[in-house]
DNA sequence: TGTATTTTATTTGTCGACAAAGACCCTTTG
DNA sequence: CAAAGGGTCTTTGTCGACAAATAAAATACA
């Protein structure tokens, strides 16, 4: 069933694997939110005792990835649908500021980066893949926020994008290549504005790109009714 | 010379204790940016075995409250001068936007608070209490920030202050008692503006208090000449 | 049959010990 | 006299074990 992996680790570099390892598996879904987190069976699994592995659980802890109660037991975060309208203001706003930013403080090496990233986008999309698709947006607006150099905002937005991650994931099925197709070109804009190290132009299409992204989501959730599966009365 | 806290700790609550007693005394430079922490130390001084301890750590790790380098020493962070302008970049925006939603989402417990915290703060004016004051002003604006009802807003804005905390604690000795009666009054006003849920004037408001603190500070910064401590070449 | 209450089992938080990694100090050597 | 090498000491990361806390099961009782 479970393959392991049976690697024999480098010392203080195991925590780093669980936590990357398992952070990844909560952002695309492989370990569903609200299911149980075992440390036994993670100690079995990364052969490493249950120190380690409850180092990297604190870490996912302070990402909010996992909810843990103490002395009782930790679980994989719930998709918090009825915060929804918090999550895509703030996301909204980061979106813009981060693109603003990326127009001014953009070096060229920063915008052969994100046109690389747009390629893999653009690849995804033509290709089908869903799923490649989501994470390759994630990376192409990471790179932007990059190039704006201000870390407390890379770390909020990469926050906000994986959470964004974990959501679009559970729709993914629903998506229909019309829109992607406009998101290809909305990102060329954008990268256009950057490179012109147009401000105003950035944010003006920052805004509009998250609006969009912002009402899909909003539809898939609105035609699906899934999300009344945390409202358990 | 250290107060040893001989507390027994009921199971599971240790960690929390260390943590947020670290987490004080770094924000208030009881420790000293760059000095080492000690594991074998915190052990004795908490009567903790070394596992709840690095716990601890690993949270204020993440909160970027210490660094620790893997299998080498863990220091409490260095304040970093030479990101002060992304740091004070991300303040104003965060200043804005939780002073606006706070006038939009407002409920009268949240004004009831917030006044209580203002009295507060006036008080610690009054009696030229600097050390009060830095942390009621805090605790003021963090008020708004929950009264605007995002929670991603609200992590990222006590980050903020919490980090502009330990920066003013650096230059309290500098203060006068001219500016801190300024920004009574532009409480007042703010206070104010959330009453009459008037967003554009809260977001006005907030501009200038963050543009008048970000002045201060960049002056005491001026006329002190330690941000170089960093700089080593 | 349904609800307390005790018993058992599982899981979590903590401990002390140990070994790897690095810091420190001293010597050697070019 | 500086750099390299070697030995010792300290600190960090990991381990296995144990006990407290809770969950689950079993039993008693109305």
């Amino acid at each position: 069933m479970e393959e392991a992996e049976k690697v024999t680790h480098r010392r203080g570099y195991g925590v780093s694997t669980v936590y990357e390892t398992l952070r990844n598996e909560i952002i695309e879904l492989k370990l569903a939110p609200g299911s149980p987190i075992d440390e036994q069976q993670l100690s079995d699994r990364f052969s490493l005792s249950r120190t380690p592995i409850r180092e990297a659980l604190v870490r996912l802890s302070a990402d909010g990835l996992i909810t843990t109660l103490t002395n009782r037991a930790t679980i994989v975060s719930n998709i918090d649908f009825l915060g929804l309208s918090e999550f895509f203001d703030a996301l909204t706003l980061m979106y813009r500021v981060t693109t603003r930013l990326g127009a001014l403080n953009r070096t060229t090496d920063d915008i052969a980066r994100i046109r690389d990233l747009q390629k893999d986008f653009a690849l995804a999309v033509a290709e089908r893949d869903v799923l490649g698709m989501i994470t390759t947006n994630r990376d192409f607006h990471a790179a932007i926020a990059v190039a704006g150099k201000n870390r407390y905002y890379v770390d909020l937005f990469t926050r906000l994008l994986d959470e964004g991650r974990r959501i679009l994931r559970l729709y993914y099925s629903s998506f229909n290549d019309v829109l992607p197709r406009q998101y290809v070109g909305e990102h060329e804009d954008m990268i256009q504005a950057i490179i012109n190290r147009d401000a105003d132009a950035a944010d003006h299409l920052a805004t509009a790109h998250a609006d969009q992204i912002v009402r899909q989501i909003r539809s898939y959730i609105a035609t699906d009714g899934r999300q009344n599966t945390d409202l358990k009365i």
